[in-house]
DNA sequence: TTCTTATGTTGACTATGTCAACATATCAAG
DNA sequence: CTTGATATGTTGACATAGTCAACATAAGAA
């Protein structure tokens, strides 16, 4: 997995390492993955690169920063799923349902990442402007979704952002209850196939 | 706010200190709340309580045991105020949602202590007995609520702890992402209050 | 009074993030 | 090709933090 001296016939040949930032961000999500985030050391992925402990800073102001960049690899790759199971669902009621499903699994196989996230560990607001910019585009995936079914009325008149909020503060609610170990183990996805009828339909009785 | 010599009136008599245990975790909670949880230090918790920086030791396994008692204790103090406002709504659908709005309020008013209970930072699985059973009261709360709306054939007659699984799911989600700084500041509360409606009906197109 | 146990303290160790000073590779300009 | 500027990477050092072991002391029992 080294990088290997092929990879320099790209257009901008790299310094030193060969792309270093990159294998900082891998490692640091390979880390994160296996381990969580707590085991996150700045000395050891270095180490794991070969590198020394202090190379880093040459590619991120400091820790957060890191994990800034992780955290927005995380919304790229969740807005590629979220898309792409809408794409491949018919772009229909059934298609929104499998983006809901595909957040939550999203979510449960890569529970450390999503905490990087969502966590707390850095703040959507300040710094980071290309955090913001991909959790952003992830949100506007469910947007757009949504938008399209409200035009064909299969869901209602609302304010469309303000219902893909609620939307997504369904998913991730589930998502958090399921990576928090607050479910028994198999009711997460069972919690999420029942969170996305009840979506539909709330938990009112019918008045029909 | 020292403890007074008088507080060991008592039946048990402290020993040295007069209740470090519940100096340490006031001390905890009040740090948290006002700087957050990464700023929290042992050494420092110590010290604002006049007391060596391992005295804490003596009364708790480490940091984390510490982390738990404080998520221990949010978790007891949001099931006092969901009952509080179930019973002091009258029990009924009204009651219902002021426990939603209850809910998300506590997260809001207390961010860091909300992170503490969800945030990873201890496994409610593991350890920490008293942990698992105040989370467990203050879901349980939510449960009994929902049972005698049920009752009344004012909600749906699905499988109760499946539905009060998903309308926690809504109501953490709603608050995670307020406080996580996902949402625009005025949109948390606004938010709250469609998250409630829809969660009655659902988002999808009325047949009526 | 004495023994045991519950508390609290001190010193030390390890791990970690980070900065400053230094070293070196790459590229652009002449 | 040399030279200077810039991008990268390294070493040494420091401050902070959690934690443990050894020691000290207070409280209650015998």
């Amino acid at each position: 997995m080294a990088v290997s001296p092929r990879a320099t016939r790209k257009r901008r040949r790299p310094y030193h390492h060969g792309n270093l930032r990159r294998g900082l961000l891998d490692e640091a999500l390979a880390t994160i993955r296996t381990e969580g985030v707590d085991a996150l050391t700045l000395r050891e992925i270095g180490a794991r690169l070969g590198v020394s402990r202090t190379a880093l800073y040459r590619h991120f102001a400091d820790k957060r920063a890191l994990l800034a960049a992780v955290a927005t690899e995380g919304f790229r790759a969740l807005r590629e799923q979220l898309v792409a199971a809408w794409e491949a669902g018919g772009r229909g009621q059934a298609a929104f349902e499998s983006m809901g499903v595909v957040y939550v699994r999203f979510a449960v196989a890569n529970p450390s990442h999503y905490r990087v996230m969502f966590g707390g560990f850095v703040d959507p607001d300040t710094s980071e402007k290309e955090l913001a910019t991909e959790a952003a585009g992830a949100f506007q995936a469910l947007v757009d979704a949504l938008a399209t079914l409200q035009r064909d009325a299969i869901m209602r008149g609302d304010d469309t952002v303000k219902m893909a909020r609620f939307v997504w503060a369904v998913v991730h609610g589930v998502a958090m209850l399921g990576i928090d170990g607050q479910l028994p183990e198999p009711a997460v996805e069972e919690l999420m196939r029942y969170a996305l009828e009840r979506l539909r339909t709330g938990i009112g009785q019918d008045k029909g």
